[in-house]
DNA sequence: AAAACATGTTTCC
DNA sequence: TGGAAACCCTGTTT
């Protein structure tokens, strides 16, 4: 950024920005509200508080005349750049820059730290608009609609303990996991470089990576229902692969870019994917807002692309109704989630359109009766629909949820748990650090979406990374992360323990260990200049087994 | 040990 | 509309 000038009385101060270096010297001092800075300190904060436009003329003219003052910053905020405060981490605990609007729930007016939404149990529930006609009719009225759903929740089974690890696995992010179908012990997972892992995590050492399907991310993949073996992936690159697991052999259903790269207007990606079985069916859409049909018997595409968001807008998720294979979820940049009749599928014909305040990362029914509709959207919120055939018009919930977008971070996805016959099991990891006995984690949180109760929160002192892909394995009690490069497999902690009740089930994760004692959590990189080859430092694509009391050294244990 | 910086997408203007 | 800024709880290299 470029210098910030400030008018001030007669010396017009300016601020060598890239003494960034002071932020980080916070052990010297803590509460002290004066930083040594020059004299004309009043009137310095007196034109910062109207100043902003001056900056451009400030710059261009007086650029021989100013001095450039490198004030000792020890006090002024790296966000705001004022002064009085500072934004950042205190040991494990990040301390958010007041002039900022909360970063959770994205209010003006207090921090993270004071959010009525940060509550020690809940994040907290916001009661969608309409939702002051929460008589006892309302209940009768959707119990009747739903009349499958158990009147006693079962209590949860919530993976709670690092059970192995693969360490760099892949040598970019991951960004999506898929169990096998009918192998239980089979993790698919694709990564930004678009590459498929296949793992078997019962045997640590075994695993496969499929290099040359696609050249960059695998944004979504699906097993195709007729055959186990084979894996239809949608990738950045534009195409759909069809992968047999065992050979590696993959075919190409669709290329959107048959020319290549004739820039970036034109070059075309695949988000959302999904199979609908019934109809014989690969749904995958792009970057420009369209849906593609592809048969998966003739592996041709069947009609034209169809508009189903907003133009030139990323759809980056598809789901087919489980149970009435009409009904089609989409979701996308334009900050929408729409359900389609796939009778009627063309541009403008949704059945409804779902708003959100920002970009909406993922949208599924629910996994069993399909009457419910969770959304993850970059507003941090988390939403339910409680029935698609009640009133859409608002959200049942909308619960306050740290899973903000961050350019190094695969977008984060609430996933239901397939297991769950009440359908209020969700799993999603957190952005926002904690500080967990000196380490700041990130947990990953298991939310009962009925109450937005946080159930557990699921963690290790030797992970300090985020997780934002999570998966809940179909049948057992198995969690499925990928952090950064690296995959995680979590179970639960003592399968003889008796299954708590779902208001005591709040876990921490060995808070007792602290090896970890990092300022940051971690993010999964996906930085362009470290070595993309599984060899470069000697530690990539190591696997380890983590024993039932983890001190891996391979965990990047830091200090 | 500390700082620079690479990185990509959305939103703002 | 397009270009710039924002992001600001990385990870890696310098």
């Amino acid at each position: 950024m470029a210098p910030r000038t400030r008018r001030g009385s007669f010396p017009r101060v300016v601020i060598e920005r890239d003494t960034e270096s002071e932020k980080s010297s916070s052990s010297e001092e803590e509460e002290d509200p004066e930083p040594e800075v020059q004299e004309e300190e009043e009137s310095e904060e007196l034109a910062e508080v109207e100043n902003g436009e001056n900056v451009e003329e400030g710059l261009g003219s007086k650029k021989k005349e100013r001095v450039p003052i490198t004030i000792a910053l020890t006090k002024v905020c790296k966000v705001c750049k004022r002064k009085g405060h500072e934004a950042g981490f205190k040991g494990a605990t990040y301390i958010d820059c007041p002039m900022k609007p909360c970063f959770l729930c994205k209010m003006p007016g207090h921090t993270t730290m004071t959010c009525p939404h940060k509550v020690a149990t809940e994040h907290g529930v916001i009661p969608a608009p309409n939702r002051n006609t929460r008589s006892s009719l309302d209940y009768v009225f959707r119990r009747q609609l739903q009349p499958d759903i158990p009147a006693i929740k079962t209590a949860f089974i919530v993976p709670n303990q690092v059970d192995c690890a693969v360490i760099r696995y892949h040598s970019r992010r991951v960004t999506c996991l898929e169990f096998h179908p009918t192998n239980n012990n089979i993790l698919l997972s694709g990564d930004k470089k678009g590459q498929l892992g296949v793992w078997d995590y019962n045997k640590v050492h075994e695993k496969t990576v499929y290099g040359n399907i696609h050249h960059c991310i695998l944004n979504n993949m699906r097993f195709k229902p007729t055959n186990d073996e084979t894996i239809y992936a949608a990738s950045s690159d534009g195409t759909i692969s069809c992968t047999d697991l065992e050979t590696g052999i993959s075919s190409s259903l669709m290329n959107l870019n048959p020319n290549g790269w004739e820039g970036p207007s034109t070059w075309r990606m695949l988000y959302g994917m999904d199979i609908n079985s019934e109809k014989g069916l690969v749904l995958v859409a792009d970057n420009f807002g369209f849906l593609y049909l592809v048969d998966t018997r003739s592996n041709n595409q069947t009609g034209e692309a169809i508009l189903i968001h907003k133009k030139g807008s990323k759809v980056v998720g598809l789901h087919c109704n489980p149970l009435q294979p009409e009904l089609l979820l989409s979701c996308g940049n334009d900050h929408f989630a729409r359900i389609w009749d796939m009778r009627r599928l063309e541009a403008g014909s949704s059945l409804h359109n779902l708003p959100h305040g920002r970009v909406v990362n993922a949208a599924y029914f629910s996994p069993q009766s399909g009457c419910k509709i969770l959304t993850t959207s970059q507003d941090n919120r988390i939403r339910v629909w409680d029935s698609i055939f009640g009133n859409l018009n608002s959200p049942s919930r909308e619960i306050v949820h740290s899973h903000d977008f961050n350019r190094h971070l695969t977008p984060f996805r609430a996933e239901w748990d397939p297991k769950d016959p009440a359908e209020s099991l969700v799993v999603v990891g957190r952005y926002i650090s904690e500080n967990y006995n000196g380490a700041a984690l990130h947990p990953i949180d298991f939310i009962d979406i009925s109450t937005g109760q946080l159930v557990a929160e699921v963690m290790d002192p030797n992970i300090t990374t985020i997780s934002p892909v999570n998966k809940l394995h179909p049948r057992d009690d198995v969690l499925a992360s990928g952090s950064s490069r690296s995959l995680f497999i979590w179970r639960p902690r003592d399968k003889s323990e008796p299954v708590q009740q779902k208001n005591e089930k709040k876990i921490v994760l060995c808070a007792s260990e602290k090896k970890t004692r990092r300022k940051f959590g971690g993010v999964d990189s996906d930085n362009d200049s470290d070595d993309d080859t599984f060899s470069s430092k000697g530690k990539n694509f190591k696997s380890k087994k983590l024993g039932s009391k983890p001190t891996p050294k391979s965990l990047r244990t830091k200090r």
